[in-house]
DNA sequence: GTCTATAGTGCGATAGAC
DNA sequence: GTCTATCGCACTATAGAC
């Protein structure tokens, strides 16, 4: 992080960041499969707490609501504390394009991982793919209002927000879509 | 398309790409910026495709609908008439991760420009970004569906269904929630 | 820990299109 | 005469094989 910020992701080496660590660049490697994913290291701490959140919500309780209400407590204990660790890491992958695709695909593993959890508690197949499409969706968004907004909101509360702007933003289109028929 | 499809993607070397296309190994990288480049150049046209479709719709319609129709009108020219080449390209991508990383940033580049047509249109930023947010899911979702789909039904068609499935996901969502108040 | 293949870049030369 | 496509060559860094 401290090389990436100083002197970009792309200006920096392996070998430096190695260098830096005190380890040499094959040790790097056996940690971290490129250079990317360095910074990716939590992505799977965070997947496994949100499944276990799923996990201890009760049935009654609606897939998406279930999603949405699980990355709400992860969210709590995993970004609410280090905001602002987690705007400079940020900023640093939206200033390059390969360290975003990286994020595009952990996310969509974290979508993969969500769809097999709500299988798992016996929701249909159909269901279970779009409530964790769309609950990740909503932490996308949010957490892109979150990391942008200077009001220093968490993003706990823009999770609940921004759920609640889908839902009224497809009650909405329901009514339009009924009223043209 | 040939090469990946014979001996992989990992284990074709942009070399071989080149020479095979009666071409340098330097002339390759003019035309694409890296070896997985060459599987997206399709992108752009489609895009652009869509973009066209979202101005010559009247804005009566609301946003939601607006994106979803461009992706059926566009989708019948683009994909429907292509399914088998479409199905191969799928599965040399679904075969190789880092394929999948550039996939997902072409989607993500979808939404974005997506998201900027609805606000040139006037719609609001919150309500734009959801609905190329959620129209790019449907997109997403539709397109998995019919690839894996044997029985031939179009992706148009399918763009309908997961629209439909999606209102209803949000509708169910919606009693629940206020049954459970 | 060492050794190597290959992706990807920078620069310069050449040739053809308009 | 300018613009663009191709090629050749030297070079670096990532990533993987052994």
């Amino acid at each position: 992080m401290e090389l990436y910020l100083e002197q970009g992701y792309e200006a920096t080496t392996v070998a430096q960041i190695a260098e830096r660590a005190g380890l040499t660049e094959r040790t790097y490697f056996r940690h971290f499969k490129d250079k990317r994913e360095v910074l990716f290291s939590g992505s799977p701490v965070f997947v496994e707490s949100v499944l276990r959140a799923v996990r201890s919500t009760p049935l009654t309780v609606s897939p998406l609501d279930t999603v949405v209400d699980a990355f709400i407590s992860t969210s709590f204990v995993f970004f609410d504390p280090r905001r602002h660790l987690v705007v400079q890491r940020q900023s640093v992958i939206n200033a390059n394009p390969v360290l975003q695709e990286r994020e595009l695909i952990k996310m969509s593993s974290l979508t993969a991982a969500l769809f097999d959890e709500l299988r798992v508690r016996g929701v249909a197949e159909s269901v279970s793919r779009l409530a964790a499409e769309v609950g990740v969706l909503i932490l996308k968004v949010a957490f892109e209002n979150w990391v942008n907004d200077t009001a220093e909101v968490t993003l706990s509360e823009l999770l609940s927000i921004t759920a609640r702007q889908l839902r009224s933003l497809s009650d909405d289109e329901t009514a339009l879509s009924r009223a043209r028929r």
